[in-house]
DNA sequence: TGCTATGTTATTTTT
DNA sequence: TAACATAGCA
């Protein structure tokens, strides 16, 4: 062996070795959680390197762009410039890129854009109209089924009637969106996969060229694809067979989108003749959390049977705290907090509070606020969600692609100019009996509206606002500027001013445009050659960093369990351990709405997936009773916590701490302060 | 055409 | 509770 390559293999126990050493052939790695995941991907690909295998042959494919940007920096750390060889995206951008790459072989336009959630669901309220079946329908419901019939290479006259009306719903709607979607020159998540894969099942040369560019596939978080993406899958590395694919079926916790557990559990299957490799030293947290998490883990069914096996000290029993209600329990993880901080036992940053759904971060902020405790809430509604960023954005993609009516209709009247419902109708209407995209009639509204309309002067100059700013949105340095012009022109400001009750709330959305610009200009730094569509599809695809300034500042970390994966905090708490929360409403009660019932075991993955986060010290917390809808409710502590066993965790009953006498004692404490 | 008031209605997780 | 939609009114 050289020199090169071993020095890639120092430090490592045996399975890790295994697991960076053996190159060739399927493999399937379960790594635990905090086994040295991150540091076993990294160093196999080192290792290819350092034995000739070409960086740009490598294909390593992860979950979040975050967590692609975390590794190349590791990589980076490792073998320095060649990191920029290696092809490291999520699944979604690198079936951005086959499908751009492909499609300008094939001399074919790539003008499409790309649909976020919001923009499906706009195209779906569009179809409402017209198709108005007798009641009406939760369009997220139908999206999410069609999501899954794509996700499935279902046709439309695939799709099996069923007695749920909501599928009868969705059958109508698919064949109309498929319609509506290709009319608008757009694509939607579920096609960045798809697509591609139909394109090298038709085609061989097709699936040879991205399979002979990617020798070797590398997939983090295998326990998070779905049924499309494990036939792309087959497409780039079906025949090569160099697919290793790493994660961990107790922390798969995207069921509810499509993902298959069943991917990892059955990966031998899939791969005959794989290597399969367990990690399960657990070098991130104290012996006490680990007995806890394996505990938790233990009750699920249907599960590679596994323990993760401790290699630090035994640490603190792990506490759960009870409150009386929601605020006080946020009251209590800040006090916390502030006094663990000032003792110097922790750095903010060093903290994380977890919880399953955003709503709790409410209560949290306010806490934490007046405690004057910095925090950065990880996830929750992303800048780019902001309606006026929305709206603004909507112009760049309108500019774009005429062909997206989508964000026509969204910008034609924002700011109002007086095209009104009533000439859209007429518009929308004419254009549909010509079969023709809403952007030629407004092109030719003169023709088609009366001579005298109002509206036709409004819609001449709309049309020449659009000329002018396609015409300087050409790309690079340029884009913030022109930009920054157009913003002038449909006076934003004014717009967000009469949008707004509050000068402070008109201040905040003014400074949502502003940093927008600002990241403008810093991508068109970063990538002076880049096309705005470019930019426009690493919007959608979430792949601009956030500015980094802040990153790296002293601030402790709010974030749901879901947006946790993958982090890790010395001191972490998991609040809100009750029924309804973990596991979530939603999943104890169904509604008729949802594609798949969700399962216990998943939500329980959830909470493993939270417990295994904390390094030194994991706090859990409850409330008695908390604010549901308006109302006050009592709450019940999680089956989590009270399947386990009594001696695991240590109680710590805030509503119970003053005993009667005790809380007389307190009371003339407080009277005596309050009379000096 | 636009605004306001009223009612309604849902409240999980995100590439 | 609060965000959102729709109907009704100016």
């Amino acid at each position: 062996m050289t020199k090169q390559s071993s020095k890639w293999l120092k430090d490592l126990n045996p399975e890790q070795k295994e697991a960076v050493q053996i190159i060739k052939g399927p493999m399937l790695v379960l790594a635990g959680a905090g086994s040295g995941k991150t540091l076993v991907i990294t160093r196999r690909i080192a290792y290819m390197q350092s034995k000739g295998i070409k960086p740009t042959s490598i294909l390593a494919v992860t979950f979040t762009n975050k967590a692609a940007n975390e590794m190349r920096e590791r990589l980076a750390d490792m073998i320095g410039q060649a990191a920029q060889k290696v092809t490291l995206s999520t699944f979604h951008s690198l079936g951005l890129m086959m499908l751009r790459t492909e499609l300008a072989r094939r001399k074919k336009s790539s003008r499409f854009v790309v649909y976020d959630t919001a923009d499906q669901l706009a195209c779906l309220r569009e179809l409402n109209r017209r198709i108005r079946l007798g009641r009406s329908f939760d369009l997220g419901a139908i999206l999410g089924r069609i999501s899954a019939y794509k996700n499935a290479f279902l046709e439309p006259k695939d799709v099996c009637p069923t007695e749920d009306e909501y599928d009868q719903a969705a059958a109508v709607f698919y064949p109309a969106y498929l319609e509506a979607m290709q009319a608008y020159a757009a694509v939607d998540f579920d096609d960045l996969i798809c697509l591609p894969t139909k394109m090298m099942e038709k085609s061989e040369a097709c699936r040879k060229r991205w399979s002979t560019r990617f020798r070797h596939v590398l997939v983090d978080e295998y326990q998070d694809t779905n049924g499309a993406q494990l036939r792309m899958l087959r497409g780039l590395a079906g025949k090569h067979r160099n697919l290793c694919v790493v994660g961990d079926d107790d922390q798969s916790i995207y069921g509810w989108r499509g993902a298959e557990v069943r991917n990892i559990l059955q990966f031998e299957k899939d791969f005959p003749g794989c290597r399969t490799i367990y990690l399960m030293r657990n070098y991130r947290s104290v012996a006490s959390v680990l007995t806890l998490a394996n505990q938790v883990i233990s009750q699920n069914e249907n599960r590679h049977p596994k323990k993760l096996l401790p290699t630090r000290q035994s640490g603190e029993r792990v506490k759960i705290v009870v409150s009386e209600d929601g605020e006080s329990e946020a009251v209590w993880v800040a006090e916390r907090v502030a006094q663990l901080v000032e003792d110097k036992r922790y750095k903010f940053s060093q903290v994380a509070v977890l919880y399953r759904s955003n709503l709790l971060s409410r209560t949290l902020e306010t806490a934490f606020r007046s405690n004057r405790i910095p925090y950065r809430v990880h996830g929750g509604q992303s800048f780019f969600d902001r309606k006026e960023v929305k709206d603004l954005i909507a112009y760049l993609k309108y500019c774009a692609n005429p062909a997206d009516s989508i964000s026509l209709r969204r910008i034609i009247n924002w700011p109002s100019r007086g095209i009104g419902p009533t000439t859209l109708g007429r518009l929308s209407s004419w254009a549909e009996t010509q079969d023709v995209p809403l952007f030629r009639a407004v092109g030719r509204a003169n023709k088609i509206l009366a001579p005298a309309d109002r509206a036709l002067s409004a819609i001449a100059g709309f049309n020449a606002l659009i000329t002018k700013t396609r015409r300087t949105l050409k790309g690079g340095v340029a884009l913030a500027n022109s930009v920054t012009k157009l913003v002038e022109q449909i006076d934003m400001h004014e717009e967000i001013n009469k949008a707004c009750e509050s000068g402070k709330e008109v201040e905040r959305r003014w400074e949502s445009i502003t940093d927008f610009i600002d990241g403008l200009k810093a991508y068109a730094k970063n990538k002076p050659k880049a096309s705005l569509r470019d930019f426009l599809s690493q919007i959608s695809l979430n792949e601009l960093e956030e500015d980094s300034a802040d990153e790296s500042g002293n601030r402790a970390t709010l974030s749901t369990l879901h947006g946790a994966k993958g982090l890790e905090f010395p001191l972490v708490f998991i609040i809100g351990l009750e029924e309804g929360y973990l596991p979530h409403d939603r999943v104890l009660n169904p509604h008729a709405t949802d594609v798949q019932s969700g399962d216990i075991a998943e939500e329980r993955r959830l909470c493993y997936v939270g417990i295994t986060r904390a390094r030194d010290e994991l706090v859990l917390t409850r409330a008695d009773k908390r604010l549901v809808n308006g109302k006050f409710r009592e709450r019940a502590p999680s089956r989590f916590i009270t399947e386990l066993p009594d001696d695991i965790l240590e109680v710590d009953d805030l509503t119970q701490a003053l005993a009667p006498q005790d809380a007389r004692k307190k009371l003339a404490e407080i009277k005596a302060l309050l009379n000096n």
